[in-house]
DNA sequence: CTCCGAATATCCGTCTAGGATATATCCATC
DNA sequence: GATGGATATATCCTAGACGGATATTCGGAG
Protein backbone atom coordinates (compact mmCIF):
# COMPACT_ATOMS: atom_id res chain seq x y z
CA UNK A 1 0.00 0.00 0.00
CA UNK A 2 2.96 1.93 0.35
CA UNK A 3 0.75 3.04 2.87
CA UNK A 4 3.55 6.00 4.62
CA UNK A 5 5.55 5.95 1.40
CA UNK A 6 7.73 3.90 2.28
CA UNK A 7 10.56 4.54 -0.04
CA UNK A 8 13.96 3.98 0.48
CA UNK A 9 16.85 6.29 -0.83
CA UNK A 10 17.21 9.28 1.30
CA UNK A 11 19.40 12.29 0.79
CA UNK A 12 17.92 12.30 -2.65
CA UNK A 13 16.45 15.23 -4.02
CA UNK A 14 16.51 18.51 -2.40
CA UNK A 15 12.94 20.47 -3.29
CA UNK A 16 11.52 17.06 -4.65
CA UNK A 17 9.15 16.14 -1.92
CA UNK A 18 6.30 13.41 -2.50
CA UNK A 19 8.35 11.02 -4.04
CA UNK A 20 10.34 9.56 -1.02
CA UNK A 21 10.52 10.84 2.61
CA UNK A 22 8.06 7.62 4.08
CA UNK A 23 5.93 10.27 6.86
CA UNK A 24 5.04 7.92 9.37
CA UNK A 25 2.36 8.91 11.66
CA UNK A 26 5.39 9.48 14.13
CA UNK A 27 6.98 11.73 11.95
CA UNK A 28 3.62 13.41 11.13
CA UNK A 29 3.14 14.46 14.75
CA UNK A 30 6.18 15.91 15.32
CA UNK A 31 6.17 17.81 12.40
CA UNK A 32 2.88 18.92 13.30
CA UNK A 33 4.09 20.36 16.75
CA UNK A 34 7.27 21.51 14.65
CA UNK A 35 4.85 24.26 13.18
CA UNK A 36 3.86 25.90 15.40
CA UNK A 37 7.77 26.56 16.09
CA UNK A 38 11.10 25.02 17.13
CA UNK A 39 11.12 22.64 20.25
CA UNK A 40 13.35 19.91 21.61
CA UNK A 41 12.77 16.31 21.68
CA UNK A 42 11.42 15.93 25.57
CA UNK A 43 9.01 19.28 24.47
CA UNK A 44 7.87 17.54 21.35
CA UNK A 45 6.71 14.38 23.23
CA UNK A 46 4.89 16.48 25.46
CA UNK A 47 3.23 18.34 22.91
CA UNK A 48 2.09 15.56 20.97
CA UNK A 49 0.11 14.06 23.82
CA UNK A 50 -1.06 17.88 24.44
CA UNK A 51 -1.94 18.49 20.77
CA UNK A 52 -3.81 15.12 20.57
CA UNK A 53 -6.01 15.42 24.33
CA UNK A 54 -3.44 12.56 25.68
CA UNK A 55 -4.90 10.27 22.97
CA UNK A 56 -1.76 9.61 21.58
CA UNK A 57 1.54 9.73 22.98
CA UNK A 58 4.92 9.06 21.66
CA UNK A 59 7.53 6.77 23.51
CA UNK A 60 11.23 7.83 23.54
CA UNK A 61 12.00 5.11 21.27
CA UNK A 62 10.32 6.05 18.23
CA UNK A 63 11.07 9.68 19.24
CA UNK A 64 14.57 10.18 19.18
CA UNK A 65 14.68 7.34 16.05
CA UNK A 66 12.54 9.70 14.32
CA UNK A 67 14.76 12.67 14.88
CA UNK A 68 17.32 10.94 13.60
CA UNK A 69 15.93 9.89 10.42
CA UNK A 70 14.22 13.25 9.93
CA UNK A 71 17.58 15.03 10.45
CA UNK A 72 19.48 12.42 7.85
CA UNK A 73 16.07 13.29 5.16
CA UNK A 74 16.47 17.17 5.98
CA UNK A 75 12.96 17.56 7.27
CA UNK A 76 14.06 19.07 10.48
CA UNK A 77 17.55 20.24 11.12
CA UNK A 78 19.30 21.27 14.98
CA UNK A 79 19.80 24.94 15.46
CA UNK A 80 22.62 25.64 17.97
CA UNK A 81 20.83 27.60 20.06
CA UNK A 82 22.03 29.69 22.84
CA UNK A 83 18.86 30.80 24.39
CA UNK A 84 19.31 33.58 26.94
CA UNK A 85 21.30 31.18 28.95
CA UNK A 86 22.60 28.00 29.18
CA UNK A 87 21.85 27.26 32.63
CA UNK A 88 20.02 23.81 32.75
CA UNK A 89 18.69 23.86 29.07
CA UNK A 90 22.08 23.40 27.72
CA UNK A 91 21.20 20.02 27.60
CA UNK A 92 18.30 20.56 25.39
CA UNK A 93 18.95 20.11 21.69
CA UNK A 94 16.37 21.84 19.38
CA UNK A 95 14.59 21.52 15.77
CA UNK A 96 13.33 23.46 13.18
CA UNK A 97 11.13 22.70 10.44
CA UNK A 98 13.40 22.56 7.36
CA UNK A 99 11.32 24.17 4.01
CA UNK A 100 11.02 20.44 2.88
CA UNK A 101 10.18 18.99 5.56
CA UNK A 102 7.28 22.25 6.09
CA UNK A 103 6.76 21.21 2.37
CA UNK A 104 6.15 17.22 3.29
CA UNK A 105 3.99 18.49 5.99
CA UNK A 106 1.70 19.91 3.90
CA UNK A 107 1.70 17.07 0.98
CA UNK A 108 0.63 14.61 4.24
CA UNK A 109 -1.70 16.95 6.28
CA UNK A 110 -3.05 17.50 2.83
CA UNK A 111 -3.28 13.43 2.24
CA UNK A 112 -4.69 13.27 5.97
CA UNK A 113 -7.45 16.25 4.95
CA UNK A 114 -7.93 13.74 2.01
CA UNK A 115 -9.01 10.88 3.55
CA UNK A 116 -10.81 12.62 6.53
CA UNK A 117 -12.92 13.93 3.56
CA UNK A 118 -13.38 10.56 2.27
CA UNK A 119 -14.43 9.16 5.69
CA UNK A 120 -16.90 12.11 6.06
CA UNK A 121 -18.72 11.05 2.61
CA UNK A 122 -19.36 7.96 4.30
CA UNK A 123 -21.22 9.39 7.34
CA UNK A 124 -17.80 8.30 9.62
CA UNK A 125 -17.75 11.53 11.21
CA UNK A 126 -20.68 13.22 13.04
CA UNK A 127 -20.85 16.81 12.19
CA UNK A 128 -18.04 17.75 14.67
CA UNK A 129 -14.73 17.09 14.21
CA UNK A 130 -15.08 16.04 18.37
CA UNK A 131 -12.58 17.39 20.88
CA UNK A 132 -11.53 20.59 22.24
CA UNK A 133 -11.35 23.41 19.44
CA UNK A 134 -8.35 24.95 21.06
CA UNK A 135 -6.93 26.82 23.45
CA UNK A 136 -6.84 25.31 26.83
CA UNK B 1 3.58 6.64 20.61
CA UNK B 2 0.59 4.16 20.60
CA UNK B 3 0.28 6.00 17.33
CA UNK B 4 -2.51 3.84 15.91
CA UNK B 5 -3.87 3.35 19.57
CA UNK B 6 -1.92 0.24 19.95
CA UNK B 7 -2.54 0.38 23.50
CA UNK B 8 -4.90 -2.36 25.15
CA UNK B 9 -6.80 -0.21 27.93
CA UNK B 10 -8.41 2.71 27.51
CA UNK B 11 -10.62 1.99 30.07
CA UNK B 12 -11.14 5.22 31.63
CA UNK B 13 -13.05 6.95 28.64
CA UNK B 14 -16.73 5.60 27.84
CA UNK B 15 -16.82 7.21 24.57
CA UNK B 16 -14.12 5.56 23.03
CA UNK B 17 -15.18 2.38 21.24
CA UNK B 18 -12.44 0.63 20.91
CA UNK B 19 -10.24 -0.94 24.01
CA UNK B 20 -7.97 -2.53 21.77
CA UNK B 21 -8.28 -3.01 18.21
CA UNK B 22 -4.63 -1.27 16.94
CA UNK B 23 -6.38 1.12 13.76
CA UNK B 24 -3.21 0.53 11.53
CA UNK B 25 -3.68 2.37 8.50
CA UNK B 26 -4.06 0.05 5.99
CA UNK B 27 -7.03 -1.30 8.50
CA UNK B 28 -9.09 2.27 8.21
CA UNK B 29 -8.11 2.01 4.51
CA UNK B 30 -10.02 -1.21 4.31
CA UNK B 31 -12.66 0.42 7.04
CA UNK B 32 -13.43 3.37 4.66
CA UNK B 33 -13.61 1.27 1.42
CA UNK B 34 -15.91 -1.08 3.52
CA UNK B 35 -18.40 1.78 4.70
CA UNK B 36 -19.32 2.09 1.16
CA UNK B 37 -20.94 -1.45 1.37
CA UNK B 38 -19.88 -5.07 1.76
CA UNK B 39 -17.07 -5.90 -1.26
CA UNK B 40 -14.32 -8.47 -1.28
CA UNK B 41 -10.54 -8.37 -1.17
CA UNK B 42 -9.44 -7.37 -4.96
CA UNK B 43 -12.73 -4.77 -5.00
CA UNK B 44 -11.18 -3.42 -1.62
CA UNK B 45 -7.12 -3.26 -3.13
CA UNK B 46 -8.82 -1.59 -6.06
CA UNK B 47 -10.86 1.05 -3.89
CA UNK B 48 -8.44 2.06 -1.85
CA UNK B 49 -6.25 3.11 -5.16
CA UNK B 50 -9.42 4.60 -6.56
CA UNK B 51 -10.36 6.81 -3.24
CA UNK B 52 -6.86 8.07 -2.71
CA UNK B 53 -6.82 8.87 -6.25
CA UNK B 54 -3.59 6.32 -6.63
CA UNK B 55 -2.05 7.83 -4.15
CA UNK B 56 -2.20 5.03 -1.77
CA UNK B 57 -2.60 1.40 -2.77
CA UNK B 58 -2.70 -1.31 -0.69
CA UNK B 59 -0.41 -4.90 -1.68
CA UNK B 60 -1.95 -8.26 -1.09
CA UNK B 61 0.41 -8.71 1.57
CA UNK B 62 -1.12 -6.44 3.61
CA UNK B 63 -4.41 -6.56 2.28
CA UNK B 64 -5.26 -9.78 2.93
CA UNK B 65 -3.45 -10.07 6.40
CA UNK B 66 -5.26 -7.13 7.43
CA UNK B 67 -8.68 -8.34 6.33
CA UNK B 68 -7.32 -11.75 8.52
CA UNK B 69 -6.61 -9.19 11.45
CA UNK B 70 -9.74 -7.69 11.36
CA UNK B 71 -12.03 -11.07 11.18
CA UNK B 72 -10.46 -11.81 14.56
CA UNK B 73 -10.94 -8.41 15.64
CA UNK B 74 -14.76 -8.80 14.59
CA UNK B 75 -14.11 -5.32 12.90
CA UNK B 76 -15.29 -7.19 9.74
CA UNK B 77 -17.24 -10.53 9.16
CA UNK B 78 -17.44 -12.37 5.66
CA UNK B 79 -20.81 -13.30 4.44
CA UNK B 80 -22.14 -16.58 3.09
CA UNK B 81 -23.15 -14.38 -0.58
CA UNK B 82 -25.63 -16.34 -2.53
CA UNK B 83 -24.88 -13.65 -5.31
CA UNK B 84 -26.83 -14.97 -8.07
CA UNK B 85 -24.79 -17.91 -8.91
CA UNK B 86 -21.04 -19.63 -8.27
CA UNK B 87 -19.93 -19.54 -12.00
CA UNK B 88 -17.07 -17.57 -11.94
CA UNK B 89 -17.15 -15.08 -8.71
CA UNK B 90 -17.13 -18.22 -6.73
CA UNK B 91 -13.76 -17.11 -5.81
CA UNK B 92 -14.81 -13.92 -4.15
CA UNK B 93 -15.36 -13.95 -0.74
CA UNK B 94 -17.01 -10.74 0.43
CA UNK B 95 -16.94 -8.90 3.41
CA UNK B 96 -19.00 -6.17 5.48
CA UNK B 97 -18.33 -4.27 8.26
CA UNK B 98 -19.81 -5.13 11.83
CA UNK B 99 -21.01 -2.99 14.33
CA UNK B 100 -17.57 -2.71 16.04
CA UNK B 101 -15.97 -2.20 12.85
CA UNK B 102 -18.18 0.93 11.77
CA UNK B 103 -17.60 2.37 15.84
CA UNK B 104 -13.76 1.82 15.01
CA UNK B 105 -13.84 3.68 11.93
CA UNK B 106 -15.85 5.97 13.50
CA UNK B 107 -13.31 6.66 16.09
CA UNK B 108 -10.12 6.34 14.09
CA UNK B 109 -11.83 8.88 11.86
CA UNK B 110 -12.26 11.25 14.38
CA UNK B 111 -9.01 11.14 15.54
CA UNK B 112 -7.63 11.84 12.16
CA UNK B 113 -10.06 14.78 11.88
CA UNK B 114 -8.55 16.09 14.51
CA UNK B 115 -5.29 15.77 13.53
CA UNK B 116 -6.00 17.72 10.17
CA UNK B 117 -7.91 20.19 12.40
CA UNK B 118 -4.36 20.56 14.27
CA UNK B 119 -2.57 21.07 10.89
CA UNK B 120 -4.69 23.42 9.47
CA UNK B 121 -4.33 25.29 12.66
CA UNK B 122 -0.85 25.31 11.65
CA UNK B 123 -1.81 26.54 8.27
CA UNK B 124 -0.21 23.23 7.00
CA UNK B 125 -3.62 22.66 4.83
CA UNK B 126 -4.57 25.44 1.89
CA UNK B 127 -7.81 26.58 2.27
CA UNK B 128 -9.61 23.72 0.86
CA UNK B 129 -10.19 19.94 2.06
CA UNK B 130 -7.74 18.67 -0.65
CA UNK B 131 -9.07 17.18 -4.17
CA UNK B 132 -11.62 14.75 -4.59
CA UNK B 133 -14.60 16.36 -4.00
CA UNK B 134 -15.87 16.82 -7.12
CA UNK B 135 -16.09 15.08 -10.20
CA UNK B 136 -14.16 12.98 -11.54
C1' DC C 1 -0.76 -23.24 -26.27
C1' DT C 2 0.53 -19.38 -23.93
C1' DC C 3 -0.04 -15.25 -21.83
C1' DC C 4 -2.78 -12.09 -19.13
C1' DG C 5 -6.12 -10.53 -15.68
C1' DA C 6 -9.01 -11.70 -11.76
C1' DA C 7 -8.80 -13.48 -7.12
C1' DT C 8 -7.06 -15.40 -2.99
C1' DA C 9 -3.26 -16.63 -0.06
C1' DT C 10 1.42 -17.16 2.02
C1' DC C 11 6.38 -16.24 2.67
C1' DC C 12 10.32 -13.37 3.52
C1' DG C 13 12.97 -9.26 4.33
C1' DT C 14 12.83 -4.56 5.91
C1' DC C 15 11.42 -1.21 8.81
C1' DT C 16 8.57 1.06 12.46
C1' DA C 17 6.70 1.29 17.14
C1' DG C 18 6.94 1.08 21.93
C1' DG C 19 8.65 -0.01 26.19
C1' DA C 20 12.52 -0.78 29.08
C1' DT C 21 16.67 0.74 30.29
C1' DA C 22 20.80 3.78 31.08
C1' DT C 23 22.81 8.16 32.06
C1' DA C 24 23.00 12.84 33.71
C1' DT C 25 21.23 17.13 35.64
C1' DC C 26 18.07 20.17 38.13
C1' DC C 27 14.84 21.08 41.86
C1' DA C 28 12.30 20.23 45.97
C1' DT C 29 12.07 17.82 50.12
C1' DC C 30 13.65 15.61 54.31
C1' DG D 1 23.68 16.49 52.56
C1' DA D 2 21.10 12.81 50.77
C1' DT D 3 17.23 11.37 48.22
C1' DG D 4 13.64 11.11 44.91
C1' DG D 5 11.19 12.79 40.93
C1' DA D 6 10.99 15.37 36.73
C1' DT D 7 13.67 16.80 32.79
C1' DA D 8 16.35 15.30 28.83
C1' DT D 9 18.71 12.44 25.60
C1' DA D 10 19.94 8.01 23.69
C1' DT D 11 20.14 2.99 22.81
C1' DC D 12 18.58 -1.88 22.89
C1' DC D 13 15.17 -5.49 22.15
C1' DT D 14 10.88 -7.46 20.76
C1' DA D 15 6.67 -7.51 18.33
C1' DG D 16 4.45 -6.41 14.57
C1' DA D 17 3.12 -3.87 9.97
C1' DC D 18 4.21 -3.31 5.38
C1' DG D 19 5.35 -4.54 0.61
C1' DG D 20 6.79 -7.25 -2.96
C1' DA D 21 7.46 -11.67 -4.77
C1' DT D 22 5.52 -15.78 -5.37
C1' DA D 23 2.03 -19.56 -5.94
C1' DT D 24 -2.32 -21.21 -7.52
C1' DT D 25 -6.68 -21.44 -9.99
C1' DC D 26 -9.85 -19.99 -13.43
C1' DG D 27 -11.43 -17.85 -17.78
C1' DG D 28 -10.63 -15.27 -21.94
C1' DA D 29 -7.69 -13.39 -25.67
C1' DG D 30 -4.09 -13.84 -29.05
Amino acid sequence: MVISTTKRERAGNPDRVEPNTPVTPAVFHILLTLADGESHGYGIMQDVGRITNGETRLGPGTLYRSIQRMLVDGLIEELAITLDDESDEDRRRYYRLTGKGLAVAKAEAGRLADLVDAARKRGLISGRTGNGGGTR
